[in-house]
DNA sequence: ATCATGAGCATTTTT
DNA sequence: TGCTCATGAT
C-alpha cells in the first residue's frame, strides 16, 4: 500500500477519509474528487484494520463499481481489494438474491427481467384481461408498478391506497392495481423477478427474516454508498436496515446532480441524512479540480435558480479559461454540421484527440446529426446507450433458450423460443397450450412436459417431444458444464448459428456476429477468474451469467473503453465523467427543458440540475448549441432558445462564435449583440413565420429533401426483360433501372468490394437513395 | 406459417 | 421521420 496516500488529499478530502465509524456525509461538489475520496477511504478503512469482506460499496452503475474496484486496487496493490463487495444496487442485491431467494419461494435461478421483458409480460396480461392496450398502454402501468415498487408499496397496499386509487380513476384506469396484483403473481410463478423486484424483495427479505438481516448486517459492517442524491426510497430504507446495527454509514452525494427522479429517486434521502443520524458527520469537498473558473461560475450561478439546496460554494483554483461559446444555428441539421466541424478545427488547432470530445444531448433521438455529420468528416465517433446490444432480437432469442434451460418455468422466454428456428409448434399450438396450463394449473413446461395427455396431433405431439427432450439435454449439462460449454451446445443444437451462418443477407451476417459476440462474452465470463467472497456459489455456472447480463448496460459492454473516438451520450449517461471539450446540444425550449417537464418547479428544477450537469462534465471548453428549427417525428418544428441560457452570466460568455448566437432576451434589446446582423435579419424573420409554414434553408445546402410524390416509388414498372447485373460491374456515373423506383443515376460508390453501396438518384423514385448492393438489386441501363 | 404492407405512434432521461 | 405491431395475402 502506498504509505503516503494521505497526502494526496486536500484538508476536506482527508477529514472524509479519516472519519472511520459512525455515520459521514460527504457533500461532494462536481469534480470535487469524489471517487478519490471514496477510494482512499476503502483503503484507508482497511488500513486500519476493518477486513475488506466487511465493507460493502454501493454505486449507480457498473461502471462506478469497476472503475472504484480498480483504483482501490491500485492504491493497496495485491489482491486484497479483491474481496471488497463493490457493485450497483441492483447487481449486489440479485446475487444475495440468488443465495436467499428460496426463502421467498423463488428459485435461486431466478430470471431477472429488463423492462421489455416486464412489458411484454404486462402486455400478456392486460390482453388476457380483455383490456384495450392502447388504453392501458404497457409502459404507462409498468410506470405505475416500478413507482410503487420502487416507494415499497406492494399489490395489496396499492389498491387500498386512497391516493393511489384516485390516481388511477383519474387517469381512467381504475383497473391498474388489479394488473399490477396480476402481474406481481405471474412474475413469481415464472420465477421471474424485474428490475424493481431487486430491491423491493431485498427489502421483504430483510425485513421478513430477522437471521438474514443480522447475517447482513454482521457481514456489511461498513457501508459506502455513491449518488446517494438519485437513490429511492427502496434503496433507502434498505440501506438504513442493513447499517442499523453498526451505523458506519458513508454516504456521498451532490443535490445539485440529482437527476433520477423520474426513477423513483428523491432527493430528500440527502437532504434529511443529517436527521436520520443524529450524531452524522458532514464533510463538504467544495475545491473543483476539473474545470475552468469560467466554466464553474456559468454552473454556479445556473444551479443558484434552483431552491433548497445543500449550502455549498464550489471553487477552483484553476484558471479563468475560455469563455463559453454559444451558438445558434438554422437547422438540427446545421447544428451537427457546426459540431462536427468545430471538432476538426479544434483537433487541428489545439492538438486535441478524439476522445478529448463529447456530444451530450438531451434525448438519445438527438444523435442521428451528429452522427452523420461525423460520418461525413470522417471523424470516428461511439455512441453509448440506444438500443443495447442486450436487446437486440437475437441476442434476445438466444439468451431466452438460456433462461429456458436454467429456468423451465419462465414462460415469457419459453414462448420465445419454442418456435424458433421453426419447428412446426405455431401459434394454434401456443393457444392450445395457453389453455391446457390455466385448466390445470400447470406452468407452459409441465405442460410441454405432459404433452403426450393432452391429445396434441402426431405431427405437434413429436415436435413438441423433440423440443422438450432437447433442453432437458441442455438442463442435463447444467451440474457438469459452464456457461460457454451450454451455451456453444444450444447454438449448435437448435439450429440458430448455422441458420444465422447461413444468411447472407447484410442483417443476417450482423446477426450471425452479434451471436458469436455473445458467445465471445460468455466464454471471456467463463475465463474471468473468480474475484469474490463467500457468497458467491457457483461463479461460472449458466445461471450466473445469466444474472449479470440483464444487469449490464452497452456502456458497460467494455473493449473499446480508451479507442479514440468521440462521445455521444445523453446527459445522463455522462454523470460521473469528464472530457475536455464538450458540446451540449439541443438548448431549446421543449427539448432542453423537455416540454414534460415545465409543469412544476420541482420538474424544472431536475431540468436545471441536469445543465448544470452537463456544464459541469467540461474541463476546458465548452459549447453551448441549439438550433431554430429542428425534425420532430419527421415535422419541422421551430423552438425558442433555451431559458437557461438567460440565467448564464454574460461575462463570460462568447456569443460571436459562428455568426452569432441568440438568445430570446436579446430579441428585446434588438440589434447589436451579435457579431453578425444577418444573422439576426434571419433570426427575426423565421420568428415571425406562422408555424407550419415552409422556411427558408440558410447556406449552400439544397432545400429539405423533397417528399416523393405520392405512390411514386410503386408505380415503376420493370422493364420487359429486367436482369439485375453483377455488382461488381457498376460504377458511379451509370444509368441503372430499379425495379420498384425505375431509372436512375448511379452518384457514388462506397463500402467494401463485397458489400458495395451505391448513392442513385432516382428523379421519379423518390430522388437520392442508398442502395445496398447485394440485395438491391440493378440492371445497368448505360455504361 | 411467413412475409409484405401500412397504420399509428413516439421521445425524456436508465438499473 | 422511422419503428413496431397488426393485418392480410400467398
Amino acid at each position: 500500500m502506498k504509505a503516503n496516500y494521505l497526502d494526496e488529499l486536500n484538508e476536506r478530502q482527508r477529514e472524509a477519509v479519516a472519519h472511520i465509524n459512525g455515520p459521514l456525509m460527504i457533500v461532494a461538489g462536481a469534480g470535487s474528487g469524489k471517487t478519490k475520496v471514496l477510494t482512499t477511504r476503502i483503503a484507508h478503512l482497511m488500513r486500519n484494520g476493518v477486513d475488506a469482506f466487511n465493507i460493502l460499496s454501493l454505486t449507480f452503475t457498473n461502471k462506478a463499481a469497476r472503475e472504484m474496484k480498480e483504483r482501490v486496487e491500485k492504491i493497496l496493490g495485491g489482491t486484497e481489494a479483491r474481496n471488497l463487495y463493490i457493485g450497483t444496487f441492483h447487481s449486489v442485491f440479485a446475487r444475495l438474491l440468488r443465495a436467499e431467494a428460496h426463502r421467498l419461494g423463488y428459485p435461486n435461478d431466478f430470471t431477472i427481467y429488463d423492462s421489455d421483458d416486464a412489458k411484454s409480460v404486462l402486455k400478456t396480461i392486460i390482453n388476457e384481461q380483455n383490456l384495450d392496450d392502447k388504453h392501458y398502454k404497457p409502459n404507462l402501468v409498468y410506470n405505475r408498478i416500478s413507482a410503487a415498487k420502487n416507494s415499497l408499496m406492494g399489490p395489496e397496499e396499492y389498491q387500498h391506497d386512497y391516493a393511489v386509487q384516485q390516481e388511477d380513476m383519474r387517469a381512467n384506469r381504475p383497473l391498474t392495481g388489479k394488473l399490477y396484483d396480476m402481474y406481481a403473481k405471474r412474475c413469481f410463478k415464472n420465477g421471474a423477478m424485474d428490475f424493481d423486484d431487486l430491491l423491493f424483495k431485498m427489502y421483504v427479505l430483510l425485513k421478513s427474516f430477522p437471521e438474514v438481516l443480522h447475517k447482513y448486517q454482521h457481514k456489511f459492517k461498513y457501508i459506502m454508498i455513491d449518488e446517494y442524491q438519485d437513490t429511492n426510497p427502496a434503496q433507502y430504507e434498505i440501506i438504513k436496515l442493513l447499517g442499523a446495527a453498526h451505523e458506519n454509514i458513508c454516504v456521498v452525494g451532490d443535490d445539485a446532480q440529482s437527476i433520477y427522479s423520474f426513477r423513483g429517486a428523491t432527493i430528500q434521502n440527502i437532504l434529511q441524512f443529517e436527521k436520520d443520524y443524529e450524531d452524522a458527520k458532514v464533510v463538504k469537498l467544495e475545491q473543483n479540480y476539473r474545470s475552468t473558473k469560467s466554466i464553474l461560475n456559468v454552473a454556479n450561478e445556473v444551479i443558484a435558480n434552483n431552491k433548497g439546496q445543500i449550502e455549498k460554494n464550489l471553487w477552483t483554483d484553476n484558471g479563468d479559461g475560455e469563455k463559453i461559446k454559444l451558438v445558434r444555428t438554422m437547422t438540427d441539421n446545421e447544428e451537427g454540421k457546426f459540431v462536427a466541424e468545430t471538432i476538426a478545427e479544434q483537433k487541428l488547432r489545439n492538438h486535441y484527440s478524439n476522445r478529448d470530445f463529447a456530444i451530450l444531448y438531451r434525448t438519445n433521438a438527438q444523435s442521428r446529426a451528429f452522427e452523420e455529420n461525423l460520418r461525413r468528416k470522417a471523424i470516428p465517433y461511439r455512441i453509448f446507450g440506444g438500443m443495447s446490444f442486450y436487446q437486440r432480437k437475437e441476442i434476445k432469442d438466444f439468451v431466452a433458450y438460456l433462461r429456458v434451460v436454467t429456468n423451465p418455468q419462465e414462460e415469457e422466454s419459453l414462448k420465445r423460443i419454442i418456435n424458433y428456428p421453426v419447428r412446426g409448434i405455431g401459434k394454434t399450438t401456443m393457444d392450445k397450450i395457453a389453455v391446457l396450463a390455466n385448466d390445470h394449473n400447470l406452468t407452459f413446461w409441465q405442460v410441454l412436459e405432459r404433452a403426450a395427455e393432452f391429445g396434441f396431433k402426431s405431427g405437434t405431439l413429436e415436435a413438441i417431444e423433440n423440443f422438450v427432450m432437447m433442453i432437458r439435454s441442455f438442463q442435463a449439462m447444467l451440474g457438469k458444464h459452464d456457461a460457454y460449454e451450454i451455451a456453444f451446445q444450444v447454438g449448435k443444437s437448435t439450429g440458430i448459428v448455422k441458420e444465422l451462418f447461413n444468411d447472407k443477407t447484410t442483417e443476417g451476417l450482423a446477426r450471425y456476429e452479434n451471436i458469436q459476440e455473445l458467445l465471445n462474452s460468455i466464454k471471456e465470463f467463463t475465463e474471468t477468474p473468480t474475484e469474490d467472497g463467500e457468497l458467491v456459489l457457483q461463479e461460472k455456472s449458466l445461471g450466473s451469467y445469466l444474472q449479470q447480463i440483464t444487469l449490464l448496460t452497452d456502456a458497460d459492454k467494455g473493449g473499446d473503453e480508451d479507442s479514440d473516438v468521440v462521445k455521444l451520450m445523453t446527459i445522463h449517461a455522462a454523470k460521473g465523467l469528464e472530457f475536455p471539450v464538450v458540446f451540449s446540444v439541443g438548448l431549446e425550449e421543449n427539448l432542453f427543458p423537455s416540454s414534460l417537464s415545465i409543469n412544476s418547479r420541482e420538474e424544472l428544477e431536475e431540468e436545471r440540475r441536469l445543465f448544470y450537469v452537463v456544464i459541469t462534465r467540461a474541463k476546458s471548453r465548452l459549447w453551448l448549441t441549439y438550433a431554430n428549427s429542428r425534425y420532430r417525428f419527421g415535422q419541422l418544428v421551430n423552438n425558442e432558445s433555451s431559458r437557461f441560457l438567460e440565467e448564464m452570466p454574460e461575462k463570460y460568455i462568447d456569443r460571436s462564435y459562428a455568426g452569432g448566437g441568440a438568445v430570446r432576451s436579446s430579441l428585446n434589446t434588438g440589434n447589436g449583440l451579435w457579431g453578425n446582423s444577418g444573422g439576426s435579419n434571419m433570426f427575426d424573420r423565421m420568428q415571425k413565420k406562422a408555424p407550419g409554414q415552409p422556411q427558408p434553408q440558410a447556406g449552400p445546402r439544397p432545400m429539405p429533401k423533397q417528399a416523393p410524390a405520392p405512390n411514386a416509388a410503386s408505380t415503376h414498372v420493370p422493364s420487359a426483360g429486367f436482369a439485375p447485373d453483377d455488382p461488381a460491374t457498376m460504377e458511379a456515373g451509370m444509368e441503372v433501372e430499379h425495379q420498384k423506383f425505375g431509372f436512375g443515376t448511379i452518384l457514388n460508390m462506397e463500402g467494401a468490394p463485397n458489400n458495395r453501396i451505391a448513392t442513385v438518384n432516382f428523379p421519379k423514385g423518390g430522388g437520392e437513395k442508398k442502395i445496398m448492393l447485394n440485395y438491391a438489386r440493378l440492371m445497368i441501363v448505360k455504361k
